[in-house]
DNA sequence: CGTCCTGTGGACCTTCATATCTACTTGATT
DNA sequence: AATCAAGTAGATATGAAGGTCCACAGGACG
Protein backbone atom coordinates (compact mmCIF):
# COMPACT_ATOMS: atom_id res chain seq x y z
CA UNK A 1 0.00 0.00 0.00
CA UNK A 2 2.48 2.71 0.98
CA UNK A 3 5.65 2.11 -1.15
CA UNK A 4 9.09 0.82 0.02
CA UNK A 5 10.58 4.45 -0.11
CA UNK A 6 7.61 5.45 2.68
CA UNK A 7 8.45 2.31 4.31
CA UNK A 8 12.43 2.93 4.49
CA UNK A 9 11.94 6.91 5.18
CA UNK A 10 9.74 6.17 8.76
CA UNK A 11 12.25 3.45 9.62
CA UNK A 12 14.76 6.17 9.44
CA UNK A 13 13.17 8.93 11.21
CA UNK A 14 11.93 7.10 13.82
CA UNK A 15 15.56 5.93 14.41
CA UNK A 16 16.83 8.94 14.00
CA UNK A 17 14.52 10.28 16.54
CA UNK A 18 15.27 7.52 19.02
CA UNK A 19 19.16 8.77 18.52
CA UNK A 20 17.87 11.68 20.40
CA UNK A 21 20.20 14.42 18.44
CA UNK A 22 22.99 12.51 18.31
CA UNK A 23 24.18 12.13 14.40
CA UNK A 24 23.85 9.03 12.99
CA UNK A 25 26.41 7.75 10.04
CA UNK A 26 24.53 6.29 7.38
CA UNK A 27 26.13 3.12 7.45
CA UNK A 28 25.13 2.58 10.93
CA UNK A 29 21.56 4.15 10.19
CA UNK A 30 21.43 1.47 6.93
CA UNK A 31 22.13 -1.51 9.26
CA UNK A 32 19.40 -1.02 12.47
CA UNK A 33 16.95 -0.35 9.42
CA UNK A 34 17.96 -2.87 7.37
CA UNK A 35 17.84 -0.34 4.32
CA UNK A 36 20.14 -1.28 1.32
CA UNK A 37 22.90 1.87 2.28
CA UNK A 38 22.93 3.43 -1.26
CA UNK A 39 19.42 3.73 -1.58
CA UNK A 40 18.71 5.38 2.20
CA UNK A 41 21.21 8.21 0.55
CA UNK A 42 18.34 8.82 -1.51
CA UNK A 43 15.61 8.69 0.88
CA UNK A 44 17.51 10.82 3.57
CA UNK A 45 18.40 12.64 0.93
CA UNK A 46 14.80 13.64 -0.02
CA UNK A 47 13.84 14.21 3.92
CA UNK A 48 16.85 16.63 3.78
CA UNK A 49 15.11 18.98 0.98
CA UNK A 50 11.83 18.99 3.51
CA UNK A 51 13.99 20.02 6.26
CA UNK A 52 13.15 16.95 8.14
CA UNK A 53 16.82 15.95 8.48
CA UNK A 54 19.97 17.33 8.60
CA UNK A 55 23.55 16.19 7.15
CA UNK A 56 26.78 17.18 8.60
CA UNK A 57 30.05 15.75 6.80
CA UNK A 58 33.31 15.13 7.77
CA UNK A 59 34.05 12.91 10.65
CA UNK A 60 31.84 13.02 13.27
CA UNK A 61 28.91 13.86 10.73
CA UNK A 62 25.86 12.34 10.33
CA UNK A 63 22.42 12.86 9.73
CA UNK A 64 20.22 14.37 12.83
CA UNK A 65 16.35 15.24 12.75
CA UNK A 66 15.98 19.01 12.11
CA UNK A 67 12.15 19.25 13.84
CA UNK A 68 11.67 17.42 17.63
CA UNK A 69 9.73 14.50 17.03
CA UNK A 70 6.74 15.73 18.75
CA UNK A 71 6.38 18.13 16.10
CA UNK A 72 6.75 15.69 12.91
CA UNK A 73 3.42 13.52 11.61
CA UNK A 74 3.72 10.72 9.98
CA UNK A 75 2.18 12.11 6.92
CA UNK A 76 5.36 14.32 6.51
CA UNK A 77 7.48 11.91 5.92
CA UNK A 78 4.75 10.40 3.83
CA UNK A 79 4.58 13.57 1.43
CA UNK A 80 8.58 14.31 1.75
CA UNK A 81 9.34 10.66 -0.66
CA UNK A 82 6.13 9.99 -1.54
CA UNK A 83 3.34 12.55 -1.80
CA UNK A 84 -0.27 11.06 -0.58
CA UNK A 85 -2.62 11.76 -3.25
CA UNK A 86 -6.26 12.46 -2.78
CA UNK A 87 -8.68 12.19 -5.80
CA UNK A 88 -9.45 15.74 -7.05
CA UNK A 89 -11.00 14.34 -9.97
CA UNK A 90 -12.58 11.56 -12.03
CA UNK A 91 -9.45 10.03 -13.96
CA UNK A 92 -11.28 8.51 -16.66
CA UNK A 93 -12.96 12.06 -16.96
CA UNK A 94 -11.45 14.30 -19.44
CA UNK A 95 -13.72 17.07 -19.70
CA UNK A 96 -14.50 18.14 -16.45
CA UNK A 97 -15.54 21.45 -14.77
CA UNK A 98 -17.46 20.55 -11.15
CA UNK A 99 -15.20 19.23 -9.01
CA UNK A 100 -18.07 16.96 -8.09
CA UNK A 101 -16.55 13.20 -8.06
CA UNK A 102 -18.77 10.29 -9.36
CA UNK A 103 -19.81 7.56 -6.47
CA UNK A 104 -17.44 5.13 -6.90
CA UNK A 105 -14.44 7.86 -6.84
CA UNK A 106 -15.56 9.80 -3.92
CA UNK A 107 -16.11 6.71 -1.91
CA UNK A 108 -12.37 5.80 -2.33
CA UNK A 109 -11.48 9.37 -1.63
CA UNK A 110 -13.28 9.49 1.26
CA UNK A 111 -11.78 6.33 2.74
CA UNK A 112 -8.34 7.96 1.68
CA UNK A 113 -9.51 10.95 3.72
CA UNK A 114 -9.66 8.74 6.30
CA UNK A 115 -6.16 7.49 5.89
CA UNK A 116 -4.67 10.80 5.29
CA UNK A 117 -5.76 11.87 8.71
CA UNK A 118 -4.85 8.81 10.48
CA UNK A 119 -1.01 9.67 9.74
CA UNK A 120 -1.58 13.55 10.01
CA UNK A 121 -2.47 12.73 13.72
CA UNK A 122 0.44 10.70 14.20
CA UNK A 123 3.72 11.55 15.47
CA UNK A 124 7.06 9.99 15.65
CA UNK A 125 6.80 11.10 19.72
CA UNK A 126 4.20 8.35 20.04
CA UNK A 127 5.92 6.29 18.14
CA UNK A 128 8.61 6.31 20.92
CA UNK A 129 7.05 6.17 24.12
CA UNK A 130 4.40 3.88 23.70
CA UNK A 131 4.01 1.77 27.10
CA UNK A 132 3.11 -1.68 26.00
CA UNK A 133 6.06 -1.66 23.25
CA UNK A 134 9.09 -0.38 24.47
CA UNK A 135 11.27 -0.07 21.33
CA UNK A 136 9.87 2.04 18.52
CA UNK A 137 11.28 -0.38 15.67
CA UNK A 138 11.32 -4.26 16.25
CA UNK A 139 12.69 -5.90 19.04
CA UNK A 140 15.70 -7.81 16.93
CA UNK A 141 16.85 -4.63 15.46
CA UNK A 142 16.69 -2.81 18.69
CA UNK A 143 19.22 -5.32 19.83
CA UNK A 144 21.40 -5.40 16.87
CA UNK A 145 21.41 -1.08 17.16
CA UNK A 146 22.83 -1.97 20.74
CA UNK A 147 25.53 -4.21 19.28
CA UNK A 148 26.07 -1.89 16.72
CA UNK A 149 26.60 0.94 19.29
CA UNK A 150 29.06 -0.72 21.42
CA UNK A 151 30.73 -1.44 18.19
CA UNK A 152 31.29 2.38 17.56
CA UNK A 153 32.65 2.48 21.17
CA UNK A 154 34.72 0.30 21.30
CA UNK A 155 36.14 0.86 18.11
CA UNK B 1 -2.25 4.11 -3.38
CA UNK B 2 -4.69 1.71 -5.06
CA UNK B 3 -2.88 -0.15 -7.51
CA UNK B 4 -3.96 0.63 -11.48
CA UNK B 5 -5.30 -3.22 -11.71
CA UNK B 6 -7.84 -2.04 -8.75
CA UNK B 7 -8.64 0.98 -10.02
CA UNK B 8 -9.49 -0.88 -13.60
CA UNK B 9 -11.29 -3.72 -11.80
CA UNK B 10 -13.92 -1.25 -9.75
CA UNK B 11 -14.49 0.59 -13.02
CA UNK B 12 -15.60 -2.77 -14.65
CA UNK B 13 -17.66 -4.47 -11.55
CA UNK B 14 -19.51 -0.74 -11.43
CA UNK B 15 -20.07 -0.69 -15.18
CA UNK B 16 -21.39 -4.32 -15.40
CA UNK B 17 -23.91 -3.31 -12.08
CA UNK B 18 -25.24 -0.15 -14.27
CA UNK B 19 -25.62 -2.57 -17.31
CA UNK B 20 -28.42 -4.14 -14.95
CA UNK B 21 -27.67 -7.95 -15.97
CA UNK B 22 -27.50 -7.49 -19.49
CA UNK B 23 -23.99 -9.12 -20.96
CA UNK B 24 -21.00 -6.75 -22.22
CA UNK B 25 -18.65 -7.02 -24.35
CA UNK B 26 -15.35 -6.25 -23.68
CA UNK B 27 -14.93 -4.04 -26.36
CA UNK B 28 -18.10 -1.97 -25.42
CA UNK B 29 -16.79 -2.24 -21.62
CA UNK B 30 -13.17 -1.25 -22.63
CA UNK B 31 -14.35 1.91 -24.00
CA UNK B 32 -17.30 2.88 -21.28
CA UNK B 33 -14.15 2.46 -18.18
CA UNK B 34 -11.26 3.79 -20.04
CA UNK B 35 -9.50 0.94 -19.92
CA UNK B 36 -7.11 -0.76 -22.45
CA UNK B 37 -8.65 -3.52 -24.16
CA UNK B 38 -6.56 -6.43 -23.80
CA UNK B 39 -5.81 -5.74 -20.54
CA UNK B 40 -9.28 -5.37 -19.55
CA UNK B 41 -9.27 -8.79 -20.38
CA UNK B 42 -6.89 -10.27 -17.62
CA UNK B 43 -8.53 -8.00 -15.44
CA UNK B 44 -11.72 -9.82 -15.73
CA UNK B 45 -10.12 -13.19 -15.70
CA UNK B 46 -9.11 -12.81 -12.44
CA UNK B 47 -12.72 -11.17 -11.42
CA UNK B 48 -13.65 -14.59 -13.01
CA UNK B 49 -11.73 -16.97 -11.04
CA UNK B 50 -13.02 -15.67 -7.77
CA UNK B 51 -16.82 -15.44 -9.10
CA UNK B 52 -17.43 -11.88 -9.39
CA UNK B 53 -18.18 -12.03 -12.92
CA UNK B 54 -19.29 -14.35 -15.54
CA UNK B 55 -18.41 -14.95 -19.58
CA UNK B 56 -20.54 -16.00 -22.31
CA UNK B 57 -18.27 -16.70 -25.18
CA UNK B 58 -20.29 -16.22 -29.08
CA UNK B 59 -22.08 -13.46 -30.47
CA UNK B 60 -24.49 -12.15 -27.80
CA UNK B 61 -21.75 -13.36 -25.37
CA UNK B 62 -20.02 -10.71 -23.08
CA UNK B 63 -19.88 -10.20 -19.64
CA UNK B 64 -22.09 -10.31 -16.29
CA UNK B 65 -22.13 -9.82 -12.76
CA UNK B 66 -22.38 -13.13 -11.24
CA UNK B 67 -23.54 -11.34 -7.86
CA UNK B 68 -26.23 -9.09 -6.92
CA UNK B 69 -24.42 -5.46 -6.50
CA UNK B 70 -25.88 -5.36 -3.03
CA UNK B 71 -23.43 -8.21 -2.16
CA UNK B 72 -20.65 -7.09 -3.42
CA UNK B 73 -18.36 -4.94 -1.26
CA UNK B 74 -15.31 -3.15 -2.70
CA UNK B 75 -12.93 -5.19 -0.94
CA UNK B 76 -14.01 -7.69 -2.31
CA UNK B 77 -13.19 -6.47 -5.98
CA UNK B 78 -9.79 -5.41 -4.32
CA UNK B 79 -9.20 -8.49 -3.33
CA UNK B 80 -9.95 -10.19 -6.32
CA UNK B 81 -7.05 -8.67 -8.58
CA UNK B 82 -4.55 -7.06 -5.77
CA UNK B 83 -5.30 -8.62 -2.08
CA UNK B 84 -5.64 -5.84 0.46
CA UNK B 85 -2.24 -6.43 2.62
CA UNK B 86 -2.57 -6.11 6.72
CA UNK B 87 1.07 -6.12 8.01
CA UNK B 88 1.02 -9.24 10.39
CA UNK B 89 4.92 -9.32 11.10
CA UNK B 90 7.62 -5.98 11.16
CA UNK B 91 8.87 -6.46 7.72
CA UNK B 92 12.68 -5.68 9.27
CA UNK B 93 12.45 -8.19 12.22
CA UNK B 94 13.92 -11.79 11.48
CA UNK B 95 13.57 -13.76 13.82
CA UNK B 96 10.35 -13.17 15.46
CA UNK B 97 7.93 -14.94 17.80
CA UNK B 98 5.56 -12.86 19.29
CA UNK B 99 3.54 -11.56 17.03
CA UNK B 100 3.51 -7.56 18.80
CA UNK B 101 4.21 -5.19 16.04
CA UNK B 102 6.33 -2.68 16.96
CA UNK B 103 4.28 0.92 17.63
CA UNK B 104 5.28 1.92 13.97
CA UNK B 105 4.38 -1.04 12.30
CA UNK B 106 1.54 -1.05 14.64
CA UNK B 107 0.23 2.64 13.89
CA UNK B 108 0.26 1.91 9.99
CA UNK B 109 -1.51 -1.40 10.35
CA UNK B 110 -4.21 0.49 12.39
CA UNK B 111 -4.67 3.16 9.75
CA UNK B 112 -5.29 0.25 7.32
CA UNK B 113 -7.13 -1.34 9.53
CA UNK B 114 -9.89 1.81 9.02
CA UNK B 115 -9.44 1.61 5.29
CA UNK B 116 -10.08 -2.25 4.67
CA UNK B 117 -13.19 -1.59 6.96
CA UNK B 118 -14.16 1.28 4.78
CA UNK B 119 -14.03 -0.80 1.71
CA UNK B 120 -15.62 -3.86 3.17
CA UNK B 121 -18.60 -2.14 4.28
CA UNK B 122 -19.32 -0.60 0.93
CA UNK B 123 -21.43 -2.53 -1.63
CA UNK B 124 -21.20 -1.51 -5.38
CA UNK B 125 -25.14 -0.97 -4.79
CA UNK B 126 -24.49 1.92 -2.97
CA UNK B 127 -22.47 3.37 -6.24
CA UNK B 128 -25.37 2.96 -7.65
CA UNK B 129 -28.07 4.98 -6.22
CA UNK B 130 -26.14 8.13 -4.74
CA UNK B 131 -28.68 10.87 -4.66
CA UNK B 132 -26.37 13.65 -5.32
CA UNK B 133 -24.41 11.76 -8.03
CA UNK B 134 -26.81 10.39 -10.89
CA UNK B 135 -23.90 8.16 -12.53
CA UNK B 136 -21.97 5.31 -10.81
CA UNK B 137 -18.88 7.11 -12.84
CA UNK B 138 -18.45 10.12 -14.44
CA UNK B 139 -20.79 12.28 -16.61
CA UNK B 140 -18.71 12.31 -19.65
CA UNK B 141 -18.18 8.62 -19.76
CA UNK B 142 -22.03 7.72 -19.05
CA UNK B 143 -22.73 10.06 -22.27
CA UNK B 144 -20.01 8.39 -24.38
CA UNK B 145 -21.70 5.07 -23.17
CA UNK B 146 -25.09 6.15 -23.99
CA UNK B 147 -23.74 6.90 -27.76
CA UNK B 148 -21.89 3.15 -27.50
CA UNK B 149 -25.31 1.90 -26.88
CA UNK B 150 -27.29 3.96 -29.38
CA UNK B 151 -24.49 2.15 -31.59
CA UNK B 152 -25.10 -0.55 -31.26
CA UNK B 153 -28.62 -0.46 -31.49
CA UNK B 154 -28.11 1.00 -34.89
CA UNK B 155 -25.32 -1.61 -35.75
C1' DC C 1 -20.94 -27.84 -41.48
C1' DG C 2 -19.09 -23.19 -41.99
C1' DT C 3 -18.47 -18.81 -40.43
C1' DC C 4 -18.59 -15.10 -37.49
C1' DC C 5 -18.37 -13.46 -32.86
C1' DT C 6 -16.24 -13.34 -28.45
C1' DG C 7 -13.48 -14.96 -24.58
C1' DT C 8 -8.83 -17.62 -23.16
C1' DG C 9 -4.14 -18.03 -22.23
C1' DG C 10 0.52 -17.65 -23.07
C1' DA C 11 4.44 -15.00 -24.78
C1' DC C 12 6.29 -10.84 -25.06
C1' DC C 13 7.17 -5.78 -24.63
C1' DT C 14 7.32 -1.27 -21.80
C1' DT C 15 7.59 1.57 -17.99
C1' DC C 16 8.78 2.94 -13.60
C1' DA C 17 9.96 2.33 -8.71
C1' DT C 18 13.67 0.38 -6.50
C1' DA C 19 18.41 -0.38 -5.98
C1' DT C 20 23.45 -0.09 -7.12
C1' DC C 21 27.79 2.00 -8.54
C1' DT C 22 31.07 5.41 -8.82
C1' DA C 23 33.33 9.72 -9.32
C1' DC C 24 32.98 13.97 -6.88
C1' DT C 25 32.46 17.58 -3.10
C1' DT C 26 32.67 19.16 1.53
C1' DG C 27 34.18 19.24 6.37
C1' DA C 28 37.23 18.05 10.28
C1' DT C 29 41.54 16.96 12.11
C1' DT C 30 46.48 16.97 12.26
C1' DA D 1 48.28 21.45 2.96
C1' DA D 2 47.37 16.62 3.47
C1' DT D 3 44.39 13.14 4.52
C1' DC D 4 40.48 10.75 5.88
C1' DA D 5 35.54 10.59 6.86
C1' DA D 6 31.23 11.36 5.17
C1' DG D 7 27.46 13.15 2.18
C1' DT D 8 26.07 14.36 -3.07
C1' DA D 9 24.63 13.39 -7.52
C1' DG D 10 24.12 11.34 -11.76
C1' DA D 11 24.39 7.14 -14.58
C1' DT D 12 23.07 2.66 -14.78
C1' DA D 13 20.95 -1.99 -13.57
C1' DT D 14 16.88 -4.84 -11.89
C1' DG D 15 12.36 -6.53 -11.24
C1' DA D 16 7.58 -6.20 -10.88
C1' DA D 17 3.36 -4.07 -12.60
C1' DG D 18 1.10 -2.60 -16.50
C1' DG D 19 0.05 -3.33 -21.21
C1' DT D 20 0.14 -5.59 -26.07
C1' DC D 21 -0.23 -9.37 -29.36
C1' DC D 22 -1.59 -13.43 -31.37
C1' DA D 23 -2.99 -18.12 -32.14
C1' DC D 24 -6.58 -20.87 -30.23
C1' DA D 25 -11.19 -22.49 -28.19
C1' DG D 26 -16.02 -22.38 -27.58
C1' DG D 27 -20.72 -20.71 -28.62
C1' DA D 28 -24.49 -18.93 -31.88
C1' DC D 29 -26.70 -19.06 -35.99
C1' DG D 30 -27.43 -19.56 -40.78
Amino acid sequence: MLSQTVEYALRAVVTLASADGKPMVTANLARVTDVPMGYLYKVLQQLGRKDLVQSQRGSKGGFTLRKKPVDITLLEIINAVDPFKRINRCPMDQVQEVDVLCPLHHRIDEAMGVLETAFRNTTVEELLCDAERPYPLCMTLHESKEKDQEQQASG
